[in-house]
DNA sequence: GTGATAACCTGCTCGC
DNA sequence: TGCGAGCAGGTTATCA
């Protein structure tokens, strides 16, 4: 499932191989979540940016192709793939090469729009600062979660206190910071800790590659390392690594949630 | 405006 | 072995 730092890595290794390329023909799946791809055709691409989760292409018309890898997308970049049954988007390059968006449950989309008009999309449109932006801070969460009733973890998901968190890097910041993610206020010095959790769990996601469970797959097919660095996500059942409790796991408004009762109290 | 919930999807796991 | 139910979860739409 790709968050910010499996975004993040895939971008960084797309830009320089596709920057220059021009689309010269498209092909899609008929669900109007893929058949803006289709736009893009006759563009030339300028560079390869990131907002939060979302890959930003910026084309040479004012234009830029929005790209969200939902649960399960996967880009590629070379020969066009040998099995198609999961391609929702694919883009003929003017050099040979084939750039595939492959998406086997269908939670991606692309979407064309001009630069820097994320109106249409909401959670892009609202998204909160950076976890590497030095505007995001303790203070600055504190200040974004502290009027509203829902769960900690819940707004943290909302990408609006902060951008690019899902749901494996939010257990784990909240597990570092200490902080029960049921919680429905946090004071300011546990903002703190949990702003400075959220940006080392990320900057360390990164360093690895990203976390790869079970679909995240890098622009060459390959997998990231950080699943190994794990110490709350998916590992319900387990002994805390801070206090050797078992740690718990429970549905919080629909996400699957881990936590240790210890070290993050009610 | 805010919060809660359903829908979208399909492969995988588990129990029978 | 085969079948069905439940689960995984980011974003959007809808309703209260």
């Amino acid at each position: 499932m790709p968050e910010l730092p499996e975004v993040e890595t895939i971008r960084r290794a797309l830009e320089p191989r596709l920057t220059g390329a021009r689309f010269v023909a498209a092909e899609t799946h008929p669900s109007d979540k893929f058949t803006d791809a289709r736009l893009a055709v006759g563009t030339t691409v300028t560079n390869v940016g990131r907002r939060a989760k979302f890959l930003l292409v910026g084309l040479d018309n004012d234009h830029e192709l929005v790209i969200h890898l939902g649960m399960t997308g996967a880009l590629y970049l070379g020969d066009p793939l040998a099995n198609e049954k999961y391609v929702r988007a694919s883009w003929e390059l003017d050099d040979g090469r084939t750039l595939t968006f492959d998406d086997t449950r269908r939670f991606g989309r692309v979407r064309y729009v001009r630069t820097g008009d994320y109106s249409s999309m909401p959670t892009l449109h609202n998204a909160g600062p950076e976890p590497f932006d030095p505007s995001f801070d303790g203070p600055h969460l504190w200040q974004a979660v502290h009027n509203s009733k829902r769960h900690i973890k819940t707004q943290l998901l909302s990408q609006k206190p902060v951008a690019g968190v899902g749901n494996i890097y939010a257990d784990e910041a909240l597990w570092l910071a200490q902080v029960n993610p049921a919680k429905r206020s946090i004071t300011k010095a546990q903002a703190t800790m949990l702003a400075e959790a959220i940006t080392e769990v990320m900057e360390s996601a990164l360093a690895n590659g990203g976390t790869t469970l079970r679909d995240y797959k890098n622009l060459d097919g390959g997998e990231g390392s950080n699943q190994f660095q794990l110490h709350c996500y998916g590992r319900s059942g387990s002994q805390c690594d801070r206090c050797a409790t078992v740690l718990r796991l429970r549905v919080l408004d629909a996400r699957s949630t881990t936590w240790c009762p210890q070290c993050q109290p009610a």
